[in-house]
Formats: structure tokens, C-alpha cells, sequence
DNA sequence: AGAATATATTTGCTTTAGCGTATGTGAGGA
DNA sequence: TCCTCACATACGCTAAAGCAAATATATTCT
């Protein structure tokens, strides 16, 4: 019943925090789960790039990828270490109060909310909004 | 009566923060102030490489140094931004899970508790534990 | 099957991090 | 004044990060 890893690099999961691209997506990923289109209309940034900061991000376990046909989903998921979950956590809720974080998160709003043929991005599969993703068990 | 500084960087605090010494240092200051001859000694590492680490920490506004005759003392100082600073407390609260960041703490009590002439370190100043020390106020 | 779409990965490059070694600096003691 | 101690910084190197541009892959549509 381990629930927690044993000798977790924290190292890595700091350096995985230690860019602002990077921040931005996982701020955009909180509470829910986000198709990668939306990641690159909303930071503005060339998809190659996002696509390389998803795969960091993946990498050091920190969010998951779901495929649905054409698209990507990326979600938060816990870290294995019960430690490095509440420092992501609480990474989490301090960055809801950064004005930048809060103006990715409105314009992902606009953008699920508003109707198809208004949005840019037709036909893209909208965010799903899950209650608490972060204590979701994988 | 700004207490928390616009636009922070908190991608620069989390590099701070990616690099096991780095942590392994913060971990010894938690709560005190300890000079640098004790990291030497405790990570078992050179001092050119523990002293770059300190300038790195230092750059990034995590930590403090004060000159005391011969000796650096380093301490802890809540970074300028509120978040910052809390994120930085549920770090410090996490690393004291872990195993080796436990060790190195005994290995810093037995070495400021020993009679003079048992510690390898003659005649440098022991660590001053302080209360709270990332609530003080610089 | 072939074209189009969404995303991932590779390539080539520049910048930065981290290391060991050597050297500089500031303070105290002889 | 010279020496030593405690620490900081510079140097030369290697490895890794980050970027833009190009290319590869998987899926859907026709």
C-alpha cells in the first residue's frame, strides 16, 4: 500500500515548474481537462513549442495525455510523492492569483463558452471541467 | 503599503529550487542560521561548489548572507511576493519528509552540539536556530 | 487511396547550468 | 607586514534547455 514513492527527485519536479510557458499550461490545465489547440490559440505560441513544454511536463509526471481522434487532451495528474502533490497544489493556487494566469484562464473561458461559429477553432472538442483534478486517482 | 511585488518570477524561484544541493542548503537553514563552513562539512562537497550554490540561492532572493570576522552566515529570507513565500513554506515543510534531508539535519545537531574539541570545526560559530524565520520580516 | 488536420518529434543552433580547478578577497593572527 | 583561514569568484569545459524551422505520425475526410 505505497502510496507514496520512496527518494522522490524533487529536483525534477522543480525544474519541470521552472518555466513560465510551462506555468502558463498548467494553470490553463487546472481543474480541467484542455485540448492542446487551445493551448497554442490562447498563449499565442508555435505549436512545436507547446507540443515540446506538454511532452516536459508529461515527462516529469505531471500531466497526462488522452488522444480523441484528432486531439490531444492534457490533464493534471498527482504526482506519485504525497509531498510533491501539495507543492504542485499549492504552486497551483498561487499562480490563480498572477494577472497574466488570469487572463489565459478568461480568454479559455471565452473561448469553450462562446458559440461554434463565433470560435476560431471549429469543431475542437471543449474543455471538460472536472471537480477537483489534482486528488482525481490518476 | 505594497507587501507583494507585481509580476513576479516565480519560474526563476522554482530554478532556484531544481538542484538537489540548493535544497539540501534550505533544508539546513530551515529555522536557523548556519555558516557556510557546516555545509561544506555536512554535504561532504567542495566549497567552491556549496559556495556557488549560496550565490545562486542568494540571486534569487531566497536566502541571506551575513559576514560574522572570518565566517558567512547564510539564513533563509521570505521572498518580496506573498505566494512566493508560500510556496517556498510547503516546500521546506515537504523536505523534511525526506530521508537524507533528515540525516543532514542530525549531522548539523550533533556537529553544533559536541564539545569544542570533539568538532572537526574548531572554533566556528554554531548555527543560531531562530523561530519562525521565514516569517520575519527580512 | 490520397488529401487535410492536429499534434509530435527531429535538427541545428544558441544560451545557460553545473562541475572541478585555480585564483582572488577580506579578516585575524604572528 | 606577512601568513593563514574562510569564503567568493573566474576560467575552461561539458551537458542540457530552449527556440525556430522542418519533418514525421496518426486520424479523419473525401
Amino acid at each position: 500500500m505505497e502510496r507514496t514513492s520512496k527518494n522522490y527527485d524533487f529536483a525534477l519536479l522543480f525544474a519541470a515548474l521552472a518555466d513560465r510557458t510551462r506555468l502558463r499550461l498548467l494553470n490553463l490545465m487546472d481543474g480541467r481537462e484542455v485540448c492542446v489547440c487551445y493551448f497554442v490559440e490562447i498563449l499565442g505560441q508555435s505549436q512545436p513549442k507547446v507540443s515540446r513544454h506538454l511532452a516536459y511536463l508529461r515527462r516529469a509526471g505531471i500531466v497526462a495525455a488522452r488522444r480523441e481522434g484528432k486531439w490531444m487532451h492534457y490533464k493534471i495528474v498527482a504526482p506519485t510523492h504525497a509531498g510533491a502533490a501539495s507543492i504542485l497544489r499549492e504552486t497551483l493556487s498561487v499562480l490563480r492569483q498572477d494577472a497574466e494566469m488570469q487572463r489565459d484562464l478568461g480568454l479559455l473561458n471565452k473561448a469553450c463558452c462562446a458559440p461554434p461559429q463565433l470560435t476560431t477553432l471549429r469543431g475542437a472538442p471543449a474543455p471538460v471541467r472536472r471537480p477537483a483534478l489534482l486528488n482525481a486517482s490518476s
